[in-house]
DNA sequence: CATCAATCTCGAACGCGTTCGACTCCCTCT
DNA sequence: AGAGGGAGTCGAACGCGTTCGAGATTGATG
């Protein structure tokens, strides 16, 4: 699962409770946006004391990222059938990135706070921290499943390995783009994807002939550097 | 300037309170970190009243970004050196990024609530936004002059062209991983500077190939979408 | 049924960023 | 010199996220 290390829930009716602030808490988020969601409002809409929010959740950033795993759980589902569909690299990528999309859609409005506290080192939201580490890892094997199914094209193995963790960081870039993407139903974002899959499916054709082999390498190198700062270090 | 829309300052006195609230605040993030400083410890520190800061700043983050500007200017002339004296893209393209990393090293501690605002599609330190448009054209101007006095390497034009909003796009990837660089030195970021110039200097010898026409087509439409997302579109 | 500890609930209180309207200072114009 | 007014200063007050210790509820145990 995706919960990392959450907050109690040890009873059916905490368990209950629980799930009443969730679902308010989204409700009014959705109602309001984030910014102008208090607490209060929160825990009042949803009949409990202030205090009660916070013994399920830590913070109110916690309660976002609550329901942000529900999406991504969301996403996993509907991209199965899409990679169930598309035999082509180009189709799986395209689709499970449109996907994405549409999945996120409803909460663009207060998106920005999540990539806000996902930019910030300290946040567990951060898509590189320790916390999120089983989300991420989840993530790069649901693109490890596109280039794995995709039957039209020879990769090399030593960039299929690797594939996966840049398809992540490209989506990241993309969800960045969407964030700041104020068009109606994200038109440009999805000319974005549009764009960028095709450019995806080029460079992965080009990079996988022999010749670019010391290119290829380079990028490899690089790639690896990055998972390495995924990892921890003796910690200051 | 960098300054944007900022506040008042009309008077000697002002601009006298403004540098001293400014200052005061630096040597309070400094020896604190940003969370743990106080506006009233900065206002009482400094010797005046909370509301006089908020007189010159409309918020604790526009006193970070006020000092951000600052070491932007100092990267520029930094850079200016290091472009006089090296001839080669590799050369160029590494010593400006050094120089930046020197440059901003100080402040890594507390830069991590930069970026928190700069992915916020509502700050005006987001580097998307219109209110950054300057330095972020400034920034652009940098990479320009790093490829125009590249002597050693033939680029086509339609490349050349947008080769510098590519490396400030890269360069941004190379912020973001420098936050949560957590490496005494940043060793890491410094050997990923290393290994993504080496990737990025090899890239273009590739794509420069008149055989890899259809590629750069496809990367220079995308950069092309990426800029148009900068300008403004009717707003909602 | 009584006891006890864990779980859950509560809301007052804290410290923060930020706002606001009243006040003082100082320059300019007559 | 006096009046007017913009620039600068002030600090109480607001609303927020968050903390905390005290109390209520629950279910297992003797």
């Amino acid at each position: 699962m995706t919960d990392g290390a959450e907050a109690p829930a040890r009873t059916a009716r905490g368990e209950q409770t629980r799930a009443l602030i969730v679902s308010t808490a989204i409700e009014l988020f959705r109602e309001r946006g984030y910014e102008e969601t208090t607490m209060r409002a929160v825990a009042e809409r949803a009949g409990v004391a202030l205090g009660s929010a916070y013994y399920y959740f830590r913070s109110k950033d916690e309660l976002v990222q609550t329901f942000y795993a529900r999406t991504h759980e969301e996403h996993l589902a509907a991209s199965a059938e899409v990679l169930r569909r598309e035999p082509t690299l180009r189709g799986r990528l395209a689709g499970v990135m449109r996907t994405k999309l549409e999945t996120i859609e409803p909460y663009h409005q207060f998106a920005g706070v999540l990539f806000r506290s996902a930019a910030d080192p300290a946040s567990p939201l951060n898509p590189f921290s320790e916390p999120s580490r089983p989300v991420r890892e989840q993530a790069v094997e649901l693109f490890a499943e596109v280039v794995r199914g995709a039957t039209d094209r020879r990769v090399p193995p030593d960039l299929r390995a690797e594939l996966p963790h840049l398809l992540w960081l490209y989506h990241m870039g993309i969800i960045l783009f969407w964030i700041h993407d104020a068009t109606p139903g994200r038109r440009r974002t999805r000319r974005m994807v549009d764009l960028s899959v095709d450019l995806i499916v080029r460079a992965v054709a080009v990079t996988s002939s022999p010749l670019m082999r010391p290119l290829r390498t380079s990028l490899l190198r690089l790639l690896k550097e990055v998972e390495a700062a995924g990892a921890p270090e003796p910690e200051g």
